[in-house]
DNA sequence: GAGCCCGTGGCAGCTTGCTGCCAGCGGACA
DNA sequence: TGTCCGCTGGCAGCAAGCTGCCACGGGCTC
């Protein structure tokens, strides 16, 4: 019995997970940078609709800080928590989509590549509960979507927040910028105009006034 | 080529990954329940000798919050923090023993089982990839183990306290040091100091920290 | 006194962060 | 269509921050 099996490209992906997808039973998680991947041919949809029609329970949704600036990616957000999904935004950046069905098997996604992305499925009990545990210690300390796009709005918007949220994570502006898939250039621009809305003199400052002003993304 | 091996017992384990650890280049992630965990055989202890040999440059321990609880895995945690090693405790459980070698493979336990542990070593990339993304941002929430320990008590002394006003009024190094009448070196010492304490990566992550910490001085 | 340890501070080289300038792009408007 | 406007991102040059290295000096033991 083969426990792990490793596919190139997304067609191939949907060909051979579509029964793993119909046959959630009780949960359903996954870890997304964004709502680009497998948005390729429709995939999505399909895995989607075959959710809807499964008997998942539990449906929980984990973005990427970058998340929630992309529209796109906002409005699928709200309609999966409208189907009932917990969705969560992470403060550090999930370049791997990850997903576990039933703490049975697992899919994990690699780095984008000319040949097609890179795709492992596996059913190894250590990988599956491995990840799993990881993706709950995540969870737990992401922040819920209703929270983090209603919480203290007044003072900075979306966009602001997430770059709060990466500085916050202590990336160097160049992985954040990657991240938060902008260019360096306008991530500073950011930070800056950051800087300038919180009356901080240095990023340290800047950091503290975030803190007292409870800004934590 | 297999890029996934399962392997059953800790005997097993010992002997198929011992060149692993020893070929150690740049970076070595663990993310451990406690210490019980193969430190049967002496494994950990010859594990540990491979590694101070080898170049590993960069050593992060994750433990759950289980574990400084325990006296002996406490001990083990500063005998690691003394070694170079970073040690965080994260607020969730982490019941699967999870390593990442050089962000080329990565070692996961399962659970305990009447036949032995078993445990899968792979090397397929986006299980490398996805695993080490998930432990990255479970650490970046994890508590610094000398925050964690000394957390009430006077957790800065005089100097460091004083450093840190400097750094919230916004003051540029130079400025700072000259105020606090020590060399730019020195200054630029105590925040490096500073941000290992509070286990920050970047300033504005400090600030963040000592905010939360209620240290303004 | 000699030798040692430890903290300091200068120096140098490098990385990171900061910002003005300008070209390009796309939307709005006449 | 052409023009204007606002935002973006590349570039370049400078400022600030970071750290390894080493030399100096004070306090310590032997």
């Amino acid at each position: 019995m083969t426990e792990s099996v490793t596919i190139r490209g997304d067609l191939e992906l949907v060909a051979r997970t579509e029964h793993l997808f119909s046959s959630v039973r009780e949960e359903f998680v996954c870890a997304a940078r964004d709502l680009h991947t497998w948005n390729h041919l429709g995939a999505r949809h399909a895995a989607q609709e075959r959710m809807r029609n499964s008997g998942a329970r539990r449906v929980r949704k984990l973005y990427g800080p970058a998340a929630p600036a992309d529209q796109r990616t906002r409005e699928h957000m709200y309609e999966l928590a409208g189907r009932g999904a917990r969705v969560r935004i992470a403060a550090t950046a999930l370049p791997h989509e990850t997903i576990v069905i039933d703490r049975r098997f697992a899919i994990l996604a690699g780095v984008d590549a000319p040949g097609g992305r890179e795709y492992t499925v596996t059913t190894a009990p250590a990988v599956v509960g491995g990840v799993y545990a990881l993706f709950e210690a995540v969870w737990e300390h992401a922040t819920d979507l209703g929270v983090f796009l209603s919480d203290e709005p007044p003072l900075l918007d979306t966009e602001s927040r997430t770059v709060l949220r990466a500085l916050g994570s202590g990336a160097t502006d160049e992985t954040a910028a990657r991240e938060l898939g902008m260019s360096l250039r306008t991530y500073r621009r950011r930070v800056a105009e950051l800087l300038h809305t919180l009356g901080a003199d240095s990023r340290f400052q800047a950091g503290v006034r975030a803190g007292e002003l409870g800004l934590h993304g």
